[in-house]
DNA sequence: ATTCTGACA
DNA sequence: TGTCAGCA
């Protein structure tokens, strides 16, 4: 029982022989077909192969994406594949978080329905802004896979203008010492790159993970800095659980987001940061007055300063 | 009898 | 992906 006609393999995974062609169409599969009669034949690989696309299927991960992961596995890349269900997984965690969200309104609603007995206008927009901004979100997704070519040369880059590297090296060192982090503790480096800043805390014995947007700078960052616990996401996502650090750190990265989101990023970090968790960030941005505010109402204490007279650092630590 | 391709929902 | 048509 070697050469396995469509139906029977169909039957056996439990799927149409329709949505196994639909597969070779888009080029996952490629079963042998009979020359006489054009007749598809399938082998114990091809049902591996099959099996697997309908376990990332399973996962919620597009045909694309899919293909492109089985081409990996041919190569036995599995540095690759790693990347593609930590790709996979991030997307999990920002539909979560969408679901999150939608319920959180959802209960807001019926509670003032509850007190009201009827259902202001505000709850409707408020309902539409959080679906807005989910999309906003998704949309960020989609640069995501050619910032992977800048990873090799970011550190030359970073050390090239002189000037700046300065501004650089010293902003990171500050971040550093402000956040004085202690034995034990847990970090965060959001938009980590190839982990510089991380690095600086692994450097002083601290527990690091690092979050970025790009698999390549991931993959530079684990290469150097073996035991940084690099995760592929975004700022608006953070990919893990509520209040599992004891602080988050982000540098030279932050300037890439426009303000709104910005302070989503920072309900994020509040999110997974533990009670007294602290938040230190600094880079090229135009104005910290946002950020300061929403610290400001959120229970923080501050302090900033500017690095070399360009260059914003804020700290904050909640009061209590 | 079964599968295939292509069109359309 | 489901469904249907017209073939081989």
């Amino acid at each position: 029982m070697i050469p396995l006609q469509i139906k029977e393999v169909a039957t056996k995974l439990n799927i149409s022989p329709r949505a196994i062609r639909f597969y070779e169409e888009k080029g996952l599969i490629s079963p042998i077909k009979q020359a006489h009669n054009q007749y598809r034949t399938f082998t114990e690989q091809d049902i591996w192969r099959l099996q697997t696309i309908l376990s990332l299927r399973e996962a919620g991960m597009p045909l694309e994406s899919i293909k492109h992961a089985l081409a990996e596995m041919d190569e036995d890349n599995i540095q690759e594949l790693r990347y593609y269900l930590e790709l996979q997984r991030s997307v999990l965690v920002a539909k979560w978080l969408e679901m999150k969200q939608v319920i959180e309104t959802t209960d807001h609603m019926i509670t003032l329905l509850k007190v009201n007995r009827t259902l202001p206008l505000e709850a409707i927009y408020k309902l539409a802004e959080g679906s807005k901004t989910l999309k906003e979100q998704r949309t960020a997704w989609k640069d995501t896979w050619h910032y992977d070519e800048l990873a090799p040369t970011h550190d030359e880059r970073a050390a090239s203008h002189s000037g700046e590297y300065t501004y650089y090296e010293d902003t990171l060192n500050l971040i550093v010492k402000w956040v004085s982090a202690i034995q034990g503790e847990h970090g965060l480096d959001l938009g980590t790159g190839t982990g510089n800043l991380a690095g600086k805390f692994i450097a002083g014995g601290i527990h690091m993970s690092g979050v970025d947007q790009s698999k390549e700078m991931l993959r530079h960052s684990q290469r150097k800095y073996p035991t940084l616990e690099g995760r592929l996401g975004n700022f608006l996502a953070i990919p893990y659980l509520e209040g599992v650090f004891d602080f988050v750190v982000s540098s030279f990265a932050f300037h890439h987001l426009t303000n709104e989101q910005q302070l989503l990023a920072l309900t994020e970090m509040r999110r997974v940061l533990k009670p007294r968790g602290r938040i230190c960030i600094a880079g090229p941005m135009s104005s910290l007055l946002h950020l300061s505010h929403w610290f400001e109402e959120n229970g923080y204490l501050l302090k900033q300063q500017l690095i070399h007279t360009v260059i914003p650092i804020i700290y904050a630590v909640p009061i209590r």
